[in-house]
Formats: structure tokens, C-alpha cells, sequence
DNA sequence: CAATCAATATACCGAACGGTATAATACCAC
DNA sequence: GTGGTATTATACCGTTCGGTATATTGATTG
């Protein structure tokens, strides 16, 4: 692997499991086995260095939840549609997800924070807009598109996090058990 | 307010503001308008600083939690008492709940996650006894304790969320609603 | 072959980091 | 008033921080 994918490879570990702030320019470059001027030339600084690791890994999440939230009528479809993407990148990206997950309920002051932002924002408008839609279908969602989008994302981001901590697998049952609460309730 | 408790204030703010790690111990004395030696004598290190906060503010919260979650054979009064006691302490403390926020998806390897991982997983468990005992009114909701404590946890996080925000009022309406979704879903 | 340019290394910058040795104050009991 | 104790300030420690000036390498290109 060349030294830029080593480097975004390696800032992704440290970041994720130690945070943007706790994490040194230093000991990223020598974890990736480069001196700091070569982590410099690629990234020109720090926040560059993070801004490059979600570019690099987000693309692709991005993409997928677009295109699992096209709205056809079909609302529990399109929900298990979402589920399903974010499952799967999980899975595919624990590590990223595991530093995406980190700045869910952080919108702090920091640098870091600020990137981190849009990209959720990204997500949430995308998840929104099938809650808006949906209301054609089902009337009694009217108004409730910002809190149905908000607690949907936090149940799928609560089940990923169970399995990120071992807790739980994160396989169809899980899936569809989580799909049937959030439409149907825990009693039924 | 003698000096250990606008220390403690101070680094409440910042800490919650910005994380742990991105605060330095000159930045939290100079704001309390003291001097570093005054902070080391009260609390002998940043990590003492950190886990005195802790102590400091979540005590209370704490208490109000076990109290709330005394189950009698009435779930959804006691997810309403539960309910009402967070967003009660969020509104008392909202600085501090900031701060909690930020360690929820957040299990990573810096000195500050732990501290935050054991206050986080008392409330957890405290909630999924709650669960735990409700199988004997509500068999079908047997095996299914811990996604339920974690789903509705993070339902109540993403309602104080949004309101930190913001985005929503934290009043008893949208406590309601939550509960009626939590209980039976979004479509009744 | 010479010129160029991206990529990497050596060595360094001032500032801020967490933490402390020492001494001066202020209050309290005797 | 005198001895002890809790509290605060001055001044400093070595280390790491994010970032850079400069030189060297190696491949491409005219």
C-alpha cells in the first residue's frame, strides 16, 4: 500500500479509538512507518489529514444511503431498505463507523466536530425527506418527520454499537426485530 | 462560590464544550480565575479533575434513576417515571448532559471513556431490570431486556439531543409521544 | 543529458502540554 | 502570640504539541 492510503489507514485506527484531540500528528505518522514532512506534503495539516479519512471513507456510505432511501410507497420497504444499508456498511467499516458513531451526540466546538457535522447532517436530511414523503401513505406521520428520522437513526446507530461492544450480532433477525419495534412497538 | 467548586464549573463547561482530551489544565485554571498549583491541590491530576465532575454532578441524576425505575408491576408508568426523570435532570444540568452525551457511542480507549463507561453502564443496567421484571405481566418482551434497555435509552438521548439542539421542545408532549412510539410504534 | 517535480528525510521551531518544588499567605487552635 | 494546617502564588521541570525550512532522493520529461 502506498504511504497516503498507510497514513488515512492509520489515522482512521487511532482516531476512532482514542479521538481526534488524544491522537498526535507524530505518532500517526510513525504507527504508518513515515516521517511527519510526508504526512504533511499529502495532507497539509492535521484537520486535513481528518477531513481526508471521511472523504475517503464516506463516499461510499453516502452513496449507499441515498439510494436505499428513494421513496416508491413502500415505507416499512424503505426503512428495512435503510436498515440494510447501514447494517451492511457497518460490517464492511466497523472502524469508521466506530468514529462516526463517536460524534453522533457531539456537536462540541472543536474542529473535528465541525466536519463531522455535515456529514451527519447529510444523512439525517436524506432519512427525513422519506418521512416527508411517507405522509402521503400514512397521514397520521404528518408533522413528525424530524423526530421519526432523529429516533430512527439513533435505533439503527443503538444496534451497530451493540455489536461494535460484542453485545449483539448484527444480522437479519436483529434487523427486523428493530424494524418491528420502531413501526409496531414492543408489545406487539 | 469558593474556588474548588468554579474549578469544577469551569472544567465542566470546557470538558463538555470541547472533550477532554482538546482542554488543557492552564485553559480550565486561568477560566476559574485561579492559578495550576490551586487545581493539582484540589483534585491532583486532570484524570481527578475529570472523575470529580463526575462525581460531583451525577450523583444526583444517579439517585433520581434508581428511584425512577422502582418497577411495580406498571411498565409504562415506570418508562414515564423513568422518562420524566432524564429529562428533568437534562433540563436541571444541561451542560452536564452535553458532557454524557458525548461518552455514549463513545467506548474508546482514552483515560476519559472509562470513567464515563462504568457512570453509563449503572443507568443501563438499572433500566434493564426494569425490563427484567416486566416479563412477568409481559411475556413476550422476555429475551429481549437488553435491546430494550439500549433502544430505549437512546431514545431518550436522542429527544434530549435534539432539544440541546434546539430542535425540539423537551415538554410533555414530546415525552408522551416518545413513549406511545417506544410502546406502539409510529403508525397507531 | 539536463531540467523538473513529486516524494521523503534530517533537524528544527515556538508554544502548550501535564505536573511540581518551594515559598508565601491566611486562618485556627492553643 | 505561636505552632500547625489549609490554601494560594511564583517560577520552573521535561515532554510533546502542530508545523516547517532545507536538503536529498528518484522517476519523468523535454
Amino acid at each position: 500500500m502506498d504511504n497516503r492510503n498507510q497514513i488515512l489507514k492509520c489515522a482512521l485506527d487511532l482516531f476512532a479509538a482514542r479521538g481526534y484531540a488524544a491522537v498526535g500528528v507524530q505518532e500517526i505518522s510513525e504507527t504508518a512507518g513515515v516521517t511527519k514532512p510526508t504526512l504533511y506534503h499529502y495532507f497539509g495539516s492535521k484537520q486535513g489529514l481528518l477531513a481526508a479519512v471521511f472523504e475517503h471513507y464516506h463516499t461510499p456510505f453516502a452513496r449507499s444511503i441515498q439510494q436505499a432511501s428513494e421513496y416508491h410507497g413502500d415505507l416499512p420497504l424503505t426503512l428495512d431498505r435503510i436498515a440494510q444499508a447501514y447494517f451492511n456498511f457497518a460490517m464492511r467499516e466497523p472502524v469508521y463507523y466506530r468514529l462516526l458513531l463517536g460524534f453522533v451526540f457531539s456537536p462540541r466546538e472543536g474542529d473535528d466536530c465541525k466536519m463531522a457535522e455535515e456529514v451527519n447532517a447529510r444523512q439525517f436530511t436524506a432519512i427525513e425527506q422519506v418521512f416527508i414523503q411517507a405522509v402521503h401513505e400514512h397521514g397520521n406521520l404528518r408533522g413528525r418527520h424530524r423526530l421519526y428520522a432523529a429516533t430512527f437513526i439513533g435505533l439503527l446507530n443503538t444496534c451497530i454499537s451493540l455489536w461494535l461492544n460484542g453485545h449483539s450480532q448484527l444480522d437479519e433477525t436483529l434487523r427486523q426485530r428493530v424494524l418491528h419495534q420502531f413501526q409496531h412497538g414492543i408489545y406487539s
